[in-house]
DNA sequence: ATACATGCAAACACTTTGCAGCACA
DNA sequence: TGTGCTGCAAAGTGTTTGCATGTAT
């Protein structure tokens, strides 16, 4: 008799369903919390992990930084941008056969991968390009 | 006058350079204790931060987890087992292209990637295997 | 002489856990 | 009715920082 319907854990799965723009474990606590229910951080952190074990939402790690979130299940890829440290989607269609491509020589057993973009935001490559031109007067 | 060539600097980068497992800060931190050094760990910390931001060393970023860094400087990829949590390269080619292949419809500027692949070495599989064996009898 | 580096401890950010009470099935 | 869930606070993990002192150049 596992995973019971409770109020939190629906507020979780469908506070992460109408945010679109990946939002951490923080963020998704501080949008339930500020409208009107009182939740607890670690049940917002309990929820989010058996709501993506079970496929309902993705985990996304983020290497030096707080893991997000999203409602898009489909695998897909994600760009960190080094201005405002946001995760954005990343077009691109889903390598099925980059797993291929590794070489078992040394016997790895290969079954899945990660792909995380570094880069800039349209944002804030025009900040660059402004502090650029405030340099070079 | 930046960059100092102290004890502890030359150490940190001696100890990264002979490990060749893909040490954690931590680890470098005990390895150098353990000999005879007195060092701090923040002083492991900047150093590493220091040394692979002039390419010294390589950093490499994992997801829930410690980083780890890595003599061989030259970009590749990694795989993290499920078994023992412990990071190993990846026998493929460094993928210059698939930076390419991002579409930018949504004005994003990709500057570089990290892949890192999930999945089983050698001595997990035979773990795993033996489980099985020991469940169906 | 003076930046830069160090050791130490405290702070920090993110996440998990122990426990007593609560509530869904 | 009983197992699963919650809130709270505390602990855990990995990393950074403030500060007084030390040292390479």
């Amino acid at each position: 008799m596992k995973n019971r319907n409770t109020l939190q854990r629906r507020l979780v799965l469908e506070t992460v369903r109408r945010m679109h723009n990946h939002p951490t474990a923080d963020e998704i606590f501080r949008e339930i919390a500020t409208e009107n229910t009182l939740i607890s951080k670690a049940t917002v952190y309990r929820n989010l992990k058996i709501l993506s074990e079970q496929g309902e939402i993705l985990h996304i790690p983020i290497p030096n930084g707080a893991d997000c979130f999203d409602f898009q299940t489909a695998p897909h890829y994600h760009m960190e941008c080094r201005g405002c440290e946001r995760v954005f989607d990343v077009d691109m269609p889903y390598q099925k056969d980059l797993e291929k491509k590794v070489l078992n020589r040394n016997g790895l057993l290969i079954e899945s991968h990660h792909i995380v973009f570094q880069g800039l935001c349209p944002h804030c490559q025009e900040q660059k390009a402004l502090e650029h031109q405030k340099k070079t007067g």
